[in-house]
RNA sequence: GUGGGCGUAGCUCAACUGGCAGAGCACCAGAUUGUGGAUCUGGUCGUUGGGGGUUCAAGUCCCCUCGCUCACCCCA
C-alpha cells in the first residue's frame, strides 16, 4: 500500500483527549444549564436542502455555505447526453448544502414537525456547523455551535429567560467579569427613521453602527458618510449611540431626544419590560448593558437582541441571539413568533483555555490493575472488573509486558493509582496498591482494597 | 476576494556567500530479571511538500504547482 501523506482539510481539527474533556466539560455544563429551565435538545442532519438555506444569511453568508455537489447517477446522468459542460443553473450542479448555522434548520424543523410539538417549544442543540470560509486564527470551517431558541411566543418573557440562560449558563462555566449588552432592532429603526433612513440603506448603516468598539465615534461617523449618508444624518445617529448611562437612564434620554414612532415606542417597551423580569430571574442589574449601537449582523433579528462580552481577553462576542418572529414564516408561509440565542463554544472554550478556568479533575483513568505475567492475568482482570462494578474507573494494561513498561504507561496517561497482582498476593488473595505521585505502596486484602479505592473515588465524590 | 509569512525525521526546529541532511523531544533497548517520573549509554526514524530548470554539485538559486498559516473583508 503506498503510504499517504496524513493532513486534514482546510480548517478542522482533530479534537484529542484532553482537549475533548474540556470540550465536554462546557457542553456538559450549558446542557445542564439548559435542561435545569426545560429546555429539550433537538438534532437536525448535516445536509440541507440548498434551497432551506439560501436567501437567510444575506449575500455575504450566501457565498460561505458549504454546497454539496449532486453525487452518483444524479451527476452521471446530468453529462450523460452533453457534449459540452455548461451549467446553466447552480441546481443543475448542487441541490444540497452542509449546515451553515443552527437557527435555520431548527426553523424549519418547527414549520415542518408543528403538530408534534407542544408551543410555546423550547430547545436546545449543540453540532457542528460549516462554512466555506478563509480561515485564521479562532476561526474554523467546521466548528460547534450550540444554540438555545423559544418559539411560539411573543412575550418579552422568552428574550428574558434567555438572556438570563446566558447569564446562569456563564457563571455556572466560571465567568465573572462579563456584559450582557441589549438593545432591540425597533430601537435601532426608530433612530434611522428619525435620520430619515429607510429600507436596504438602513441594514449598510446598522454594519457601520455595530463597530463602534472597534473603529470608534470618528470612524463611524467617517464610514457613515462614505456609504453615503449625509452629514446630518450621521450626526443625528451618532448623537443616539453615543448615549450613555444606566439602562433605564439611555431607554428615557432616547425617548425624551426622539419624536417616538409607534416602531421606536415598541421598542423602547419591550426592553423595559425584558429588564422588569431580571432581578427575579437572579440576573444582576449591572451584567446588564443597554447599549445601543449593539446591531449584530445577521438580518433576521426583528426585536430584541442580546450578546456576552468578557471583559478580560478582548475576543468580541461569546454569546449572541436575538428574537426573530419572521424566519420560520419563510418555511410555513404565517409567521410564528421566535428567539433565542447562541453560544460560541469555540470561544467559550479559547477564552476559558487563557484564564486556566478548567478544573482538573478530567474523567480518566483511576486506577490501572498490572498484567504481572501470563498465570495471574486472569486475576488481574477480574479485580479489575470488581473496581469497574463499584463505580471507579479502572483499567488493566492490554499486554503481558515488562513492568516497567505498564507503570510508564501509568505515569503518561496520569493515572494516580497502580494495583499489582504478581503470584505471591495471587497466593494470598491480596492486592499491591502503589499511590503514583507518593510512590507509596501497600498491600490490603483483596476485599480493603475495594473498599479503599470506593472510599477513594465514588464515596466522596458527591 | 485582497495582502504578507512558511513548507526539512512522528513533533519543535537547525544546516554560512550552493559543498557528506543534523539536534532536541518522542519512540525502542540497556544501565535496574517485582516498579513510573530524574540521569546516563546505545539504537530506529528522511522522496528536504510535488514537478521542472541552472550547476561538477541544490534543503539552499530560478520557474511552475500543491498545501499550511497570519492579517483585511465578514463572522462564531
Amino acid at each position: 500500500m503506498s503510504q499517504v501523506k496524513p493532513s486534514l482539510p482546510k480548517g478542522t481539527r482533530d479534537f484529542l483527549p484532553q482537549q475533548m474533556y474540556r470540550r465536554q466539560f462546557v457542553m456538559d455544563t450549558l446542557r445542564s444549564v439548559f435542561e435545569s429551565f426545560g429546555y429539550q435538545p433537538v438534532e437536525t442532519p448535516s445536509i440541507e436542502k440548498l434551497s432551506v438555506l439560501s436567501g437567510k444569511y444575506g449575500d455575504e453568508g450566501e457565498q460561505l455555505i458549504f454546497k454539496v455537489l449532486r453525487r452518483g447517477t444524479g451527476l452521471e446522468d446530468l453529462l450523460k447526453d452533453r457534449d459540452d459542460f455548461v451549467v446553466k443553473e447552480y441546481g443543475e450542479l448542487v441541490n444540497e448544502a452542509l449546515r451553515y448555522d443552527l437557527t435555520v434548520p431548527f426553523s424549519r424543523v418547527v414549520a415542518m414537525h408543528q403538530s408534534e410539538l407542544v408551543l410555546p417549544f423550547k430547545r436546545y442543540q449543540m453540532q457542528p456547523v460549516w462554512r466555506a470560509d478563509r480561515p485564521q486564527r479562532g476561526r474554523y470551517r467546521e466548528f460547534y455551535q450550540c444554540d438555545i431558541d423559544s418559539v411560539g411566543t411573543s412575550a418579552m418573557l422568552a428574550d428574558a429567560e434567555t438572556i438570563a440562560v446566558v447569564y446562569h449558563a456563564l457563571v455556572k462555566l466560571g465567568f465573572e467579569k462579563f456584559v450582557i449588552r441589549l438593545n432591540n432592532r425597533k430601537i435601532l429603526n426608530g433612530v434611522l427613521e428619525n435620520a430619515g433612513i429607510q429600507g436596504p440603506k438602513g441594514d449598510a448603516a446598522l454594519l457601520t453602527i455595530d463597530k463602534l468598539d472597534k473603529i470608534g465615534l470618528s470612524g463611524v461617523h467617517n464610514e457613515l458618510v462614505q456609504r453615503g449618508f449625509s452629514e446630518s444624518q450621521a450626526a443625528k445617529i451618532l448623537s443616539v449611540i453615543e448615549m450613555d448611562g444606566s439602562a433605564g437612564g439611555i431607554l428615557q434620554k432616547v425617548e425624551q431626544a426622539l419624536n417616538p414612532s409607534e416602531t421606536l415606542r415598541e421598542g423602547l417597551a419591550e426592553t423595559r419590560e425584558i429588564l422588569s423580569f431580571l432581578p427575579s430571574l437572579q440576573v444582576p442589574a449591572e451584567v446588564v448593558k443597554v447599549d445601543l449601537c449593539l446591531a449584530r449582523g445577521l438580518g433576521y433579528y426583528t426585536g430584541p437582541i442580546f450578546e456576552s462580552v468578557v471583559e478580560e481577553p478582548k475576543i468580541g462576542s461569546i454569546t449572541g441571539g436575538g428574537r426573530y418572529d419572521g424566519l420560520v414564516g419563510m418555511f410555513l408561509g404565517r409567521d410564528i413568533p421566535a428567539t433565542g440565542t447562541s453560544f460560541g463554544i469555540e470561544r467559550i472554550i479559547d477564552v476559558m483555555t487563557q484564564l486556566e478556568m478548567f478544573p482538573g479533575e478530567e474523567g480518566g483513568t483511576q486506577v490501572l490493575v498490572l498484567i504481572f505475567d501470563a498465570s495471574t492475568q486472569t486475576d488481574s482482570l477480574a479485580f479489575t472488573q470488581e473496581l469497574r462494578n463499584s463505580g471507579v474507573r479502572a483499567e488493566s494494561f492490554l499486554e503481558v509486558a515488562k513492568l516497567k513498561k505498564q507503570f510508564s504507561y501509568a505515569d503518561k496517561k496520569g493515572i494516580p493509582f497502580v494495583v499489582i497482582i504478581g503470584p505471591d498476593e495471587a497466593a494470598e488473595n491480596k492486592v499491591t496498591v502503589r499511590d503514583m505521585s507518593s510512590g507509596q505502596q501497600v498491600t490490603h486484602a483483596h476485599d480493603n482494597a475495594l473498599e479503599f479505592f470506593a472510599d477513594r473515588f465514588v464515596n466522596s465524590e458527591t
